[in-house]
DNA sequence: ATGGTGGGTTCCCCA
């Protein structure tokens, strides 16, 4: 089973780059973050016709959530369990095939010390005891997503540009160390033990010129996972050419 | 120290 994971800031506007790379790599889930749109108005269509069942969390303009998989999508969860309909729809978890999926979109958080960072810091709060309460380190579960959050200086291209800011600060770093805690593994660092391997460029410095990038999409794999876990490509290649993400495309292959 | 670009909406917010 290969699973995907895209930021792709608004799926509307990512669709001519969306629909072929599906019909040319074909994952068995994508999990889509940004999708930018209310479910009524999501192009349900374009990706049906790519062959996958589609189930949908989102919003006008802001976040925004999906979940595509070309076999049934079971046990489907919207958001945070009794969060309510005004808290931003940033969580969808399901089961495809007896595998966990968990999609995030992880609040940027702005800039340290803000009133965004602190709901940053919660939200990563939140993930946590939603793991613990619905979901057990011993099934085979996928956590994927915008992260928003380097590990280490190995996943960050200048590191004393980025020391302390957001997307690098250390409590930031500790909340994502507390989630990894309920029992997930950094699949990437299985095979990739190296630095330079980015998922994220600026589009308004234009990063992706300088390679100045951060890797902050994560695939945050449990035990049984990670041991069937057989690669984690990034696809750089689509942060080139016209009209791209700001955020890449990622693939994990599981032998499941 | 600031701004840059891009998406979606609305006369500006968010990343």
């Amino acid at each position: 089973m290969r699973i995907a994971t895209w930021n792709v800031n608004s799926v509307r506007a990512r669709l001519d780059r969306l629909v072929p790379w599906l019909q040319e790599h074909r994952p068995d889930v994508v999990c889509l973050q940004e999708t930018k749109v209310a479910d009524e108005l999501f192009p349900y269509e374009f990706l049906e016709d790519c062959g996958y069942n589609v189930t949908v969390y989102g919003q006008k303009t802001y976040n925004g959530v999906a979940v595509l998989a070309r076999h049934g999508i079971e046990a489907v969860v919207k958001g945070f369990p009794g969060a309510g309909e005004l808290d931003h729809r940033r969580l969808l978890a399901c089961v495809v095939e007896g595998v966990v999926i968990v999609n995030v979109y992880v609040p940027n958080g702005q800039a340290v010390g803000t009133d965004k960072y602190r709901f940053k810091l919660d939200w990563l709060a939140r993930l946590r005891r939603f793991l613990d309460e619905h979901h057990a380190a011993s099934d085979t579960l996928v956590l994927c997503g915008d992260c928003n959050v380097t590990f280490d200086d190995r996943d960050v291209h200048d590191p004393v540009k980025w020391r302390g800011r957001i997307l690098c600060s250390e409590p930031e770093r500790e909340a994502l160390r507390h989630v990894m805690g309920f029992g997930l593994h950094d699949a990437l660092r299985k095979h990739h033990t190296g630095g330079g391997l980015y998922t994220w460029w600026d589009l308004r410095t234009r990063g992706f010129e300088r390679n100045d990038g951060l890797r902050i999409d994560h695939f945050l794999v449990s035990a049984p996972a990670l041991e069937r876990c057989t690669d984690v490509e990034i696809h750089t290649a689509m942060r080139a050419g016209r009209a791209p993400s700001d955020h890449v495309p990622l693939i994990a292959t599981f032998d499941l």
